[in-house]
DNA sequence: GTTGTAAGTCTTACGCCGTAAGGCTAGCCG
DNA sequence: CGGCTAGCCTTACGGCGTAAGACTTACAAC
């Protein structure tokens, strides 16, 4: 008579989430009714889940993951083509999967710490742009231009509040994120007096800017 | 004795929302604390405003019109300079609005409507553009390109799912809108057969992320 | 077999939130 | 004077995240 249901676990819980936010949008990701589709009872997720900010990262984590398993099968090694053909292709696959987590851009936006998942696919952009012998520096800048369109949407987090980047999660993992690793100890030590950290929001800004009204005005020459 | 406290306006109500998004972030804004600031009760609230997003609605409206406020000012014809040169500048002068309400981007990136004085503000860059030949098609992709970097920073709206644009919105108020309504007659008549309604997400990703790569490579190429 | 311990779950409760329903008050118009 | 309406308030409801701590099970040690 006794009642067995599936344990509870974290990913269980997170998959829980990510099921109401994929239907309902993240307004329906609530403790209680996350529980409520486990079968279970909001506090019983507190074991599993420090709180409901921890699930939102971890929601983050596992969709990083889910646009890892597929982008990391583009061919990591361009052959003959360039760079910017095989970034082409992982970032507009990582854009299918974004397609299926409509929350996902919203999610991200308000993330404070970075998911592990999501730096390695970063990581890995950098790592094709290097072996292509693009300079850290034009990566960098490259990236915050792309902003959040290489993760396949557009939307860059402005507000990072967050203060100076914390470092100490990439350094302590660059083992397993070696591009960026190199890239922060290259860059960082490139502009050491920069008045806002490492990342310098306004000329990461004006640098973007330029090169989008610079390519609309080339085209615009073109027609 | 009668103690006679400054009348409740739709205005003063907005503000009251503003000073509290400024100083705690967005989620310092609620009925009561706002109603609290000014000395009434939250329910008071709801005779100036119709709801919680009506008062997100206003926040956006109000940081619209202090944007156009400023920009206005910058040289609406282009003399010897080109469209980009004062594009630029307006664009810049908007981010600096944007930097003094950091809570702007996130509640941006949630309205579903068009604000006025925000559509206002993009009107004028379209009439820049135009003003100097570049045509309506390429003005499009690129204000798509920019995103909401035309705004001062990078946030997308990625998830309309308000459907196809509502035009009337627009139309209704294509004297104040002149650039605007041209744009999307002309456009809009263009590609009658686009399957996402007038601005087709996914091509309007791609025109902007080849933009961004190949501005990259260019740069890469120059170094 | 009994007991101790720890992991996992649940109960209860608190203070927030947005807001529905409707009451009070003051000024204006007939 | 009586009634109307604009503007504000009171009360209350159902939701939220989660703190505190009690219960239940499983298993190790004796």
């Amino acid at each position: 008579m006794t009642e067995t249901r599936t344990a509870l676990t974290r990913e269980r819980v997170l998959r829980a989430a990510i099921a109401l936010a994929d239907e309902g949008g993240i307004a329906a990701v609530t403790m209680r009714r996350m529980a409520e589709n486990l079968g279970a009872e909001a506090m019983s997720l507190y074991y599993h889940v420090s709180n409901k900010e921890d699930v939102l990262d971890g929601m983050v984590e596992l969709l990083g993951q889910e646009i890892n398993e597929i982008t990391s099968r583009i061919s990591g090694t361009p052959d003959a083509q360039g760079w910017r053909a095989v970034a082409r292709q992982r970032i507009l696959a990582a854009r299918e999967v974004l397609l299926r987590h409509r929350w996902a851009p919203g999610v991200l936006a308000t993330r404070t710490s970075i998911s592990p998942s999501v730096a390695k696919y970063h990581d890995g952009l950098i790592g094709l742009m290097r072996s292509d012998g693009v300079s850290f520096d034009l990566i960098h800048h490259g990236l915050h231009a792309l902003g959040s369109r290489a993760l396949g949407f557009a939307q860059e987090l402005f507000d990072p509040g967050n203060g100076p980047v914390d470092e100490s999660v990439i350094t302590a993992m660059a083992p397993e994120l070696p591009n960026i690793a190199a890239m922060l100890a290259e860059v960082a030590h490139d502009d050491p007096e920069s008045t806002l950290g490492w990342c310098d929001d306004q000329t990461e800004f004006e640098f973007s800017l330029d090169l989008i009204l610079e390519g609309i005005e080339a085209r615009a020459r073109a027609a």
